[in-house]
DNA sequence: CTGAAAGCGCTTACAG
DNA sequence: CTGAAAGCGCTTACAG
């Protein structure tokens, strides 16, 4: 018997005598054989495997996201392979390089640099598609969440609120995302309080630089009546540090977060936010890739702007229900 | 020139002219060449990938989990494969097997199915490390969280806090980490207050069944006076049936969740746990299974087990600081 | 239905 | 220092 009637028998090919099928399937099973996958696609040139690089594989965002990617993966039969960029160029350059042979596909997330990055390490060759991720919209397929229409819409609110003293905590600076929900929100607050300069903390995402955000605030000599964090984690770092000031939230200090994670709705009270449906996104960018690749020709070049939702909940307003099941969530949600 | 001194070239050889190291560079730049990784790693025998196959990739407590992985795999330069089976053992025989060939050696946790599935579905010759999964020993190399300890202490803290009435909530029946739990559980019960059966509710480790779960222990005849719950999701679903039954926490009844993802210190009450260091946990996993990649003969075949830790924060005792950042986390804190 | 052969894109002794 | 050749483990026209 040879490889190659083995290789057809393992495959299900039809032209295979029932007799050779059975012996090759008993012996394959008696031996533990498993086909060796990289070399199968190495002539196959199918990998049925999906890369994504994300700037972390750690936190409740990117947990969603992955399980968003993870559920349209699974219904095609295709593995995840995973990699993180740190938010540093050179661990991306080396994550999208490691891919390499390695995919069929990939999705990218790059919020902290430009698509030119992307250019030089990824083959052409390489269906991809991005989220997040600033570009020029001339190469790459990609989804976006509406980072400035969200920011707006909570500004919105808070000011619709009767809040006239609003501080913006923001991500780090060189991050798309954060850049576009600082753009969105000091322009909304431009237009509804002309004149006033909103206070601007600098944050990097994280829980504990919304941690230090919040006790500046507290310390300064304008002391906010709302804040606006540019993510849940920095929201809830701050809500940390007002609770832990003596301050309430929301009776004192009104405050808002952005992205709703899972966490939001459990804290204490409750965090009103920007609500990004995170597995959605993922969902989505997996199915335009997908399209890609079947399409060998590949997909019309398209930007996608994924909507977002202001959510209300306790941390914003004082009068509200207590229970945190029975949020007002729907009642007082406003579709940006 | 040749592709073997373009190989060369790009691989840093020693044997290269300067010339012809120049020359290559700057056309592979020219042209974005990028190696086939899956070429590269059929000839070397060296994927420089680790695969990792988790019940779930999605929660914190994954998501923590992965996150030690990570930083190990990153530290040694190493991409990761991610892959989720879902609690299924079909899903896992797939996952297991679409990794053959990718990784240089495999990371499993498979708290619902027997070592033996394992055994049909990984070639010998790759080097496993298994987490919380049961198995005989006879083959592999393991790390598991002492679940059992675990459990124990938590009862021993809460009949050492005068509870009587303990209620459990169970994972699903056959993982392993909830059988552990449970058994932990049961046992320390039946030696502390003997004679008295514990009320056991089912539920499935998620957030949904532990709130379902709140509810019928609610509307029992007998109502506890303290809940221990297998993990912490399904802690944080019962306070919130409880909350909304108007029960209030811990005043009425006490609760107890197991793991200490990130959110237990941050809902409402903050939530006594049984912390498991799950990212070191990641971590030490994989430092093994890269002892066992490089010792070639295999490391020697061991099983470690974890610690874990009481924490005690309000969710269990009623006269406690208010302010979730200053939980007296170390001060109660029980080493089991 | 089956086998021999080519080839997927690389790396690496081997000879020059 | 460089090139020709073998081979990693598969799949797949091709010929029989």
């Amino acid at each position: 018997m040879s490889i190659a009637t083995v290789s057809r028998a393992l495959n299900g090919s039809s032209n295979v005598s029932e007799e050779a099928r059975r012996k090759v399937t008993e012996a394959s099973a008696r031996l533990g054989y498993i086909p060796h996958g990289g070399a199968r696609s190495l002539r196959t040139r199918r990998t049925n495997c999906i890369g994504a690089v994300l700037p972390d594989l750690h936190g409740e965002f990117f947990s969603e996201l992955i399980r968003g990617i993870d559920r349209v993966a699974r219904s095609h039969g295709l593995s995840l392979l995973l990699s993180c960029s740190h938010s540093d160029v050179d661990e991306l350059a080396a994550a999208l390089r490691a891919m390499q042979g390695k995919v069929d596909g990939l999705l990218v997330m790059s919020p902290h640099v430009d698509a030119e990055v992307l250019g030089v390490n990824i083959p052409r060759s390489t269906p991809t598609v991005l989220m997040n991720t600033r570009h020029d919209g001339e190469r790459y397929v990609s989804l976006t969440v509406d980072n400035y229409g969200g920011a707006r819409a909570m500004i919105q609110h808070l000011v619709g609120s009767g809040h006239r003293r609003i501080a913006l905590i923001t991500g780090p600076e060189e991050n798309f995302d954060s850049a576009e929900r600082l753009r969105g929100a000091t322009d909304a607050l431009a237009e509804l309080l002309p004149g006033v300069h909103p206070q601007i903390v600098r944050g990097d995402f994280t829980e504990q630089s919304g941690f230090r955000a919040g006790r500046m605030l507290l310390a300064s000599a304008d002391r906010p009546d709302a804040i606006f964090a540019a993510n849940d984690m920095m929201a809830l770092g701050c809500v940390f540090a007002l609770t832990e000031g003596g301050v309430s939230v929301p009776g004192d200090i009104a405050i808002a977060g952005f992205d709703d994670i899972p966490v939001a709705r459990c804290v204490n009270p409750p965090l009103s936010t920007v609500r990004v449906r995170i597995a959605e996104l993922g969902e989505l960018a997996l199915e335009r890739l997908l399209r890609g690749i079947n399409a060998a020709g590949g997909d019309t070049i398209a930007q996608q702007t994924l909507g977002t939702q202001v959510i209300v909940r306790n941390s914003c307003r004082a009068a509200a229900a207590r229970l945190p099941m029975v949020d007002a969530e729907l009642a007082s949600s406003v579709v940006s």
